[in-house]
RNA sequence: CGCGGGGUAGAGCAGUUGGUAGCUCGUCGGGCUCAUAACCCGGAGGCCGGAGGUUCAAGUCCUCCCUCCGCAACCA
């Protein structure tokens, strides 16, 4: 019987459209899951949508929709655009099943039941006028580290897990497995940093939001995230809390890996494996946190407004373009960059080029010098030896690289045997054999053998690209093919098919206009008409008496310097006309205080005052994102301070 | 001293247990003409961030420093 591998993709949060980088996980995964069913694993391949909390409640009610509504209507896209990356999954989730729902609810009772959930107060040092809890090691000469006021113990109900209680295990657990996090240098960072320290119970249930699973002996209270999204990894594989799991989940737990981001290693390597051990569970073999996708300019994010989403770059350039740049590019420990040139550059060399054109070649001369028939080949050269070791080696060193979840290193095997065909054509010079006198029985060997290497290259590619897997297969007059056919030379076909363009050439300093074009074109309609047609997504549309709410006023920066032990904040004073008032703004990457100073802005004059760092602001300037930053809206010197704006 | 990860050819990166510094792109020159101006060969280009130290031998080990980037804490 075929050994099962379970895997998981971190669930996706439904706040908004996954971008490019959310969705490297998905191809990532759907990447290992088809090498492992090509290896003949029984793959069992889980990812999802975790749909609950405060901010999806948040953006519901902002859009004034429910929370259902909106969380269907994101998850819907995500799986669109996980269908649309072709990839495998077995099983898409979503955190608001009924069913997940109530396992949930058995389970955060029964561990209660036995002890390791409790109720007791969040019990902290509060400041009331920050709002904030603080515990006595953060307070500085026994006040508030922000405001410097006095502050006095206060008390919040909510459920604990006893993470401690497990802790000790745990470290064992991590320092005994050491395929257990990964990659490895993850596992220091854990245990130096977290374990070591102590682990404090963690918070598991929430009262300040509802939109959750309800802790069903305890009205008000939901859920938190840790125990109702984690969880998704044994509910949906069959997990039963009272012990009758489905045939399914036992064959399938533990997970052999979840594969995750960087980011949320903490959460999957310590809480998870603490609460599958309260619940006398396994725990999954292996956690990798993979790197993350950057721009070269840092880290995507709505607010740099240099965003790329999958379903953009599949229009641009095609799925396995795609998924072989995201695959290729993140090198295994290190970010990876990716942008437009970037991207071209890598379709143009290695797919165009060396595979592409590889392919083409070598289909072309068969057909022209043998009329499409391949031929049986001939006596073996020293060449032909060395080609043949090359790709006798291709199959072991991309398992091995697999292995350890060296993805793009993996992929440079199969790139190394490509390279390696090219020369040989160079080596072998099959146009001058195809003469009229030359040396046909020659020329059919070195055909047979290129062809042999394109057939085990592609097949080694079907995990990757599998699009593109099977249209060299076309082309080369061979079935679909298994791991085992790539380990063997000499399955070539009987006939070729006619050779066709797999990717392009790219005019790249010409697609790029092009795609600036079309990013400059939306960017000028979304200015210019007025409120109506701009109505974000996500955002409702407010009446008139609703933007009435908002006082701005034309002001004038008096004073303006940086906030001590603050990297981001300007502190500054602002004449509305009527009194002097303090504001801080997060503008200090992009402004020097010289370049406020007697300014005129807009004034968000009765916004409710804050606390930012400890330091209060009594307002808000108006300021625009732009691609080189964050640009503050600054008005006409004529007018007047205080001047209402409508 | 918050935690962590980097600094290696113009760009992007590899460098396993210390033993001649590699790959891809770009560039320059050459070859070839089957093929998507593609393919193949060769050259130039590196005080491996800096300073000490260990060693017969350091990109690799130790110490300190400089610097960049994430995360966290302040984006009102």
């Amino acid at each position: 019987m075929a050994k099962k591998y379970y895997m998981t993709t971190a669930i996706a949060y439904t706040s908004a459209k996954p971008h490019i980088g959310n969705t490297y996980e998905i191809v990532l995964a759907d990447s290992i899951a088809r090498f492992k069913r090509m290896q003949g694993y029984d793959v069992k391949f889980q990812t999802g949508t975790d749909e609950h909390g405060e901010k999806i409640q948040l953006k519901a009610e902002a859009a004034g929709i429910t929370p259902q509504a909106y969380v269907d209507n994101v998850a819907g896209e995500i799986k669109r655009i996980w269908d649309l990356m072709n990839t495998t999954y077995d099983r898409f989730i979503r955190t608001t099943d009924p069913a997940h729902e109530k396992k949930i609810q058995k389970i955060f009772k029964k561990l209660y039941d036995q002890g390791d959930i409790y109720k007791s107060e969040y019990e902290g040092m509060y400041c009331t006028p920050c709002e904030s809890f603080f515990t006595e090691s953060q307070l500085v000469d026994g006040k508030c580290p922000d405001c410097g006021r006095e502050v006095h113990p206060a008390k919040e109900e909510a459920y604990f897990f006893k993470l401690s209680k497990y802790a000790k295990k745990l470290e064992e657990h991590i320092e005994s497995h050491p395929e257990f996090i990964w990659p490895p240098a993850r596992k220091n960072e854990m245990i130096n940093n977290f374990i070591k320290p102590g682990l404090q119970d963690l918070c598991v249930s929430r009262t300040s939001f509802s939109w959750g699973i309800p802790v069903d002996f305890d009205p008000g209270h939901v859920v938190y995230v840790w125990i109702d999204a984690l969880s998704n990894y044994i509910t949906f594989a069959g997990y039963d809390p009272e012990g009758n799991h489905t045939e399914e989940y036992k064959h399938y737990w533990p997970a052999d890996l979840h594969l995750i981001g960087k980011d949320i290693v903490r959460f999957h390597t310590i809480y998870w494996p603490c609460i599958l051990m309260a619940l006398g569970e396994p725990l999954p073999k292996q956690v990798f946190g993979h790197p993350w996708l950057i721009m070269s300019d840092g880290k995507m994010s709505k607010s740099k407004g240099n965003v790329l989403y999958a379903d953009d770059l599949v229009d641009l350039f095609g799925v396995d373009a795609v998924r072989y740049f995201v695959l290729h590019e993140i090198p295994y420990a290190n970010d990876g960059i990716i942008s437009y040139e970037l991207m071209m550059e890598r379709i143009n060399a290695d797919l165009a080029n060396i595979l592409g054109n590889l392919v083409n070649r070598t289909v072309s001369m068969t057909n022209k010098y043998f009329g499409g028939e391949i031929r049986t080949p001939g006596e073996e050269t020293e060449l032909d030896k060395e080609l043949k070791a090359v790709a006798a080696a291709a199959p072991d060193a991309v398992e091995k690289q697999m292995d350890s979840m060296h993805i793009a290193d993996a992929i440079d095997e199969i790139f190394t045997l490509l390279r390696r065909a090219n020369k040989y054509v160079d080596e072998t010079e099959p146009w001058i054999l195809g003469k009229p006198d030359g040396d046909h029985a020659r020329l059919a060997t070195v055909l047979y053998n290129l062809l042999e290497c394109i057939r085990i290259g592609a097949t080694l590619l079907k995990p990757f690209m599998p699009e593109t897997a099977q249209k060299i297969f076309t082309q080369i007059g061979v079935e679909d093919q298994t791991l085992e056919d790539a380990r063997v030379f000499g399955k070539a076909g009987k006939q070729v098919g006619k050779p066709e363009i797999l990717f392009a050439r790219i005019d790249i300093p010409k697609k790029l206009e092009e795609i600036n074009a079309t990013k400059a074109e939306p960017k000028k309609e979304e200015k210019k008409p007025e409120k109506k047609q701009e109505k974000p997504e996500g955002i409702a549309t407010i009446g008139i008496d609703d933007f009435a709410k908002v006082a701005l006023r034309v002001a004038e920066i008096k004073t303006c310097e940086p906030l001590p032990k603050s990297d981001k904040l300007l502190k500054m004073t602002v004449d509305n006309g009527k009194e002097i008032k303090q504001v801080l703004s997060g503008i200090a990457q992009y402004y020097t205080p010289d370049q406020l100073i007697g300014k005129k802005v807009i004034l968000v004059d009765n916004l409710a005052p804050a606390k930012l760092r400890g330091t209060l602001s009594e307002g808000m300037l108006l300021a625009a994102d732009s691609a080189e930053g964050v640009k503050v809206l600054f008005l006409d010197p004529s007018l007047e301070n205080g001047a209402v704006i409508r």
